[in-house]
DNA sequence: CTGAAAGCGCTTACAG
DNA sequence: CTGAAAGCGCTTACAG
């Protein structure tokens, strides 16, 4: 039968009396271990060993007035990709770099969200809060900033633009890299399929835009471009009109690996071998885009994830806030969308058929 | 400039002040109400509610030696699919229910990950487990059982078959669900995409393929079957020979939402039309489903969240284990892969290119 | 360099 | 029904 109660864990009592010291000594040792004799101090660390002697949370909590811990928000019900869980990730990996760990939550359906940020803090669970999907009718910065609450957000938090409280990803850096890749890889005419301004993030719509108007400019490529909504069948229609006006060894770079997959199935329709025909760049680095074999520009997740992490952590050091949000620059992971020798395998793979 | 430390919150002891009581009375209010004189109680809720008062989860930890949460290893580097994540929503949206947070957590690529378990629970973070991706070598169960630290597991720990503390969605249920609606639908023969035996989660591949043979069997709309691992190009290969055997009216219920995609790209290198021609289901209900237009079993990552919390609250009180692990059953949601009326969309929307 | 005292906020027996 | 006492494990001044 499965036993139910944990064995007890060591104390810094049981530490301080192995060690024969008292446990402000142990507690030196830990916090302050310039303050302790060498030989104090290793017989200390030697007995700290011994018994995995670990400081508890919740005391170091309940003195320090401090949780240890950063509130994340996550976003159940939109489920808008996946590129959410994977910011989340690094954020775990990374956080303990920083001397806290995570403590995840949700809109529960019934309260609005304010109320599960203000239950977090008045329960002591939290000391900040990260959140993404910023917009501009955002309660959540104004209500952290009266209450005195850190926070960092993924993405500007446009209701506050004084604010530098923030990360993203350098869209404009990243589109330049879509296009010099499809130039480099003997692409003559980049195409952009991107969003339209009016929707709830105009900076990140611009940035990538921008950045694709500069390259092609500065490298002499330009061509057709045109927008669509964050969904598959407005992308699949808007890509087939851009790929009206292209032809058989120009590209099109898009703001999202999802719009791309959109370009991927307009190009089938029209029997184009994508990789070889036409050059398709995605954006996000995102788990469709490892599975259709888009090319893409990755998100900077775990830099993205140490700067959030850092800003929260230096405003409660209370440290001055920096002079600007932190824009991080993307790297690009070449795959078989813009594989002109046709050796990778990107998916659909439908061109085929129109070989038999 | 931005303000960096917090308000301090209210404690019980300001709450007893000003309901003019002492702090034990209003912690009886809170934990035991029938001991407290009904005006009493009336007059400290008041005030509780006034000053926003919440017990602070740190000095409850303290008091109770329990951390009140619950550790959850995230698999970060893996990235295999959406559905991981859709867990994860669910239980941080149910943990509240049952009185606890979650603590995500991950392998810092340093220490093997039993270290991470050791470290979480040395210094008092949490009082329980709960992980997926359960496989044969895996040293999680025997590790926990042996430091007697509760734990769940979304699918069945392989090493220790006698445990009953874990969670699955009935796959034998889902591809019973998968074939009836393929019938209902109108299709004649239904086929089998599924997983080699010799993967590592045996029982799942087992269970999904056995309901789809007696699913068949008792319909009497048997077909071809085979296997693929669980990624894109092998699912297009395996996909492509299945359909050798099948005609129109014909229909592929696979083990995954990944097989199925794959299918539906084999299926439109043929230029059948998926939803009329082809009937396809697959399993999971990940964003890949949502997306792609993909009828789907979905899996019911509430009702796994609430059995696994369920499960570790159950072994924390002490109570006796269940007599088996949690079965749970699927729901089927109906998209345009099985839409005979061609209303609905799915993508890939290849076939129209034949009919040009 | 080391240790005795106080207290972070809460709850659990126990006494009144 | 209500309150005074003790203690969960830790750390921060402070005294020695």
């Amino acid at each position: 039968m499965r036993s139910t109660s944990a064995r007890p864990r060591a104390t810094i009592r049981d530490v301080a009396q192995a060690a024969r010291v008292s446990p402000q000594t142990v507690s030196n040792v830990i916090n302050a271990p310039d303050r302790v004799r060498p030989d104090t101090r290793t017989r200390v660390l030697a007995e700290i060993e011994r018994v995995g002697y670990r400081p508890s949370t919740a005391a170091r909590g309940l003195r320090h007035q401090r949780a240890g811990a950063v509130g994340i928000e996550l976003n159940v019900s939109s489920g808008g990709g996946d590129v959410g869980a994977l910011l989340v990730g690094q954020l775990t990996v990374r956080a303990p770099s920083y001397g806290v760990h995570l403590v995840p939550f949700a809109d529960d359906e019934v309260f609005p969200m304010v109320e599960a940020y203000r239950d977090m803090v008045r329960r002591h669970l939290v000391d900040a809060f990260v959140f993404a999907d910023t917009h501009s009718g955002d309660p959540r910065p104004g209500w952290l900033l009266e209450h005195e609450i850190p926070f960092a957000s993924f993405g500007r938090p446009y209701s506050h633009p004084e604010l530098t409280c923030w990360a993203d990803v350098d869209g404009h850096a990243g589109l330049t890299l879509a296009v010099e890749h499809l130039v480099e890889r003997g692409f003559e005419t980049v195409a952009y399929l991107g969003w339209p301004l009016h929707l709830e993030d105009p900076a990140v719509a611009e940035d990538r835009h921008a950045g694709w108007v500069d390259a092609t400019a500065s490298l002499g490529v330009g061509g057709p471009s045109g927008t669509s909504d964050q969904e598959l069948g407005a992308a699949v229609r808007a890509a087939d009109a851009l790929l009206d006006e292209l032809g058989p060894g120009d590209a099109v770079a898009c703001a999202s690996d999802l719009l791309a997959l959109g370009v991927l199935y307009a190009a089938a329709h029209r029997g184009l071998v994508v990789g070889t025909d036409l050059g398709v760049v995605g954006f996000d680095g995102s788990l469709l885009a490892r599975r259709h074999g888009l090319t893409t520009v990755v998100q900077p997740f775990r830099d993205i994830a140490d700067s959030l992490l850092g800003i929260v952590r230096d405003q409660l050091a209370g440290r001055p806030s920096p002079q600007a949000g932190h824009l991080l620059r993307p790297a690009l992971a070449a795959s078989a969308t813009t594989d002109r020798t046709g050796t990778s395998t990107a998916y659909p793979q439908i061109p085929s058929l129109t070989r038999r």
